[in-house]
DNA sequence: ATAGGGTTAG
């Protein structure tokens, strides 16, 4: 250990370092930096001889690979507490935020560090600041998620308090009720919007999107659709379909039918999203030769069917039995250039399981894989479960072999399926042995 | 945010 305390000496690895002309460079680049211990931070590390600034001037310097690589930095980062990471963040947000979200992923993926909801909201406006939209929703998310339900007051809060006057506020603001409503806490997103109104800060079509689907179940979501209309947020293809599905929940196919044509109206005209939310409706409920019309009908409209509307087609022939017919659509389907995909086939393949036709279904897998698609979860359950029906548990458990060897969990579904008929063919032994 | 799967027993 005194060998690496020894290792790191500020002073004396700049004065050495003199010598390497590209580093060097890099360094006496900006002196002012290395004046960096100050009193008044708190130190760490086993000699207590460091302190934030002098990490942050090491992130400069060495960059995360090599801090992370270097044994007493290492040390340092696993002693690190909160406040100190909250003054770090804040530091490297200022001085190089490039490396702020580094640093950020780093403590918290490889030292179960963490962080304060201040370091994660700075670090959220970084990354809303770079357009990383993906990794800010990350971010957000994860901090939902342990806030739990009915968090949402105090998060907004702190977002006021702290962060008012912050650039991209309004985006991590939007991000934020997206999150909820994505989690699923519905109050804790309106909560926020309520806010964000207060405030006059924007909503996103995509938070409002989801919004609506969380609460399409219920009266608010037309509360949500009028506050939509009122503040002018364009609505997308998905809003309308949403509202459709709505509908057909709340007020009846015929209502939701009616909303369809009315979109025709408007400037946009109906989407396929929306002809393939009603025909998903009308096929679950046995109505697919509806449903096959509103299929036409979208041609009528001078659109083209997408994959999902095939596939939706497909599917409710399959669930009536109309297997020829569904096969026959999936040709339809590669005349007009649309592949194939792993949905069809386990829609197929489900087709003939339903009719007990095993091998139909094997072949249909077949075909998949000569297509350079790989079987999921879905397909592996759909086997497996025929298979067991039929009495073949001998292939049955073969496929749960295949199944684990590809890194697939069985689901607790699966394995009672697995396990009863494993039982009834007599053998409980195995049975037992696959279930511990 | 529109497509695909699955249970036991009673």
């Amino acid at each position: 250990m005194l060998n690496h305390i020894h290792k790191w000496k500020p002073i004396h690895f700049l004065q050495n370092s003199r010598t390497f002309a590209p580093l060097s460079s890099l360094i006496f680049s900006k002196p002012s930096a290395f004046a960096a211990k100050r009193n008044d931070e708190p130190t760490v590390g086993p000699d207590s001889r460091t302190n934030v600034s002098e990490i942050v001037t090491g992130l400069r310097i060495l960059g995360l690979r090599g801090i992370n690589g270097d044994h007493y930095y290492k040390h340092i980062m696993s002693t690190l507490n909160q406040i100190q990471v909250d003054l770090i963040i804040e530091k490297l947000r200022i001085e190089n935020p490039e490396s702020v979200f580094s640093f950020f992923n780093l403590l918290r993926n490889e030292y179960g560090f963490r962080h304060s909801r201040v370091s994660i909201f700075a670090v959220a406006h970084v990354l809303a600041a770079n357009r990383r939209f993906q990794e800010l929703r990350l971010v957000v998310k994860q901090m939902v998620d342990e806030e739990g339900s009915g968090s949402a007051t105090s998060l907004c809060e702190l977002l006021l308090n702290r962060f008012r006057d912050w650039d991209w506020s309004g985006v991590v603001w939007d991000i934020l009720a997206f999150s909820y409503s994505r989690s699923e806490m519905v109050y804790d997103a309106l909560c926020v919007l309520a806010k964000m109104k207060d405030l006059n800060l924007k909503v996103s079509t995509s938070t409002y999107n989801s919004l609506l689907h969380n609460l399409r179940h219920t009266e608010i979501m037309w509360n949500v659709y009028d506050e939509i209309k009122d503040s002018g947020t364009p609505q997308s293809e998905y809003t309308t379909s949403i509202l459709i599905d709505g509908l057909c929940e709340q007020a009846g196919l015929q209502d939701a039918v009616s909303f369809l044509m009315d979109a025709q109206r408007k400037e946009t005209g109906p989407s396929v999203v929306s002809f393939n939310t009603i025909m998903s409706r009308f096929s679950k409920l046995g109505f697919v030769d509806i449903a096959k019309s509103f299929f036409c009908m979208i041609f009528k409209y001078g659109l083209l069917p997408d994959s999902y509307s095939y596939n939706i087609l497909i599917h409710g022939l399959c669930v009536a039995g109309s297997l020829e017919e569904a096969l026959e659509f999936t040709k339809d389907m590669e005349r007009h250039g649309l592949h194939p995909d792993t949905v069809t086939y386990n829609i197929l393949c489900k087709g003939f399981r339903l009719l007990g036709l095993m091998s139909g279904a094997r072949q249909v897998i077949q075909k998949m894989l000569v297509k350079g698609l790989n079987p999921d979860h879905v397909t592996y359950t759909i086997l497996i479960c025929g298979h067991c029906h039929s009495g073949n548990t001998e292939e049955a458990l073969k496929l749960r072999e295949e199944m684990l060897s590809r890194g697939f969990q069985l689901s607790i579904i699966l394995y009672s399926v697995l396990l009863s008929s494993l039982c009834k063919s007599g053998r409980v032994e195995e049975s037992i042995e696959i279930a511990l």
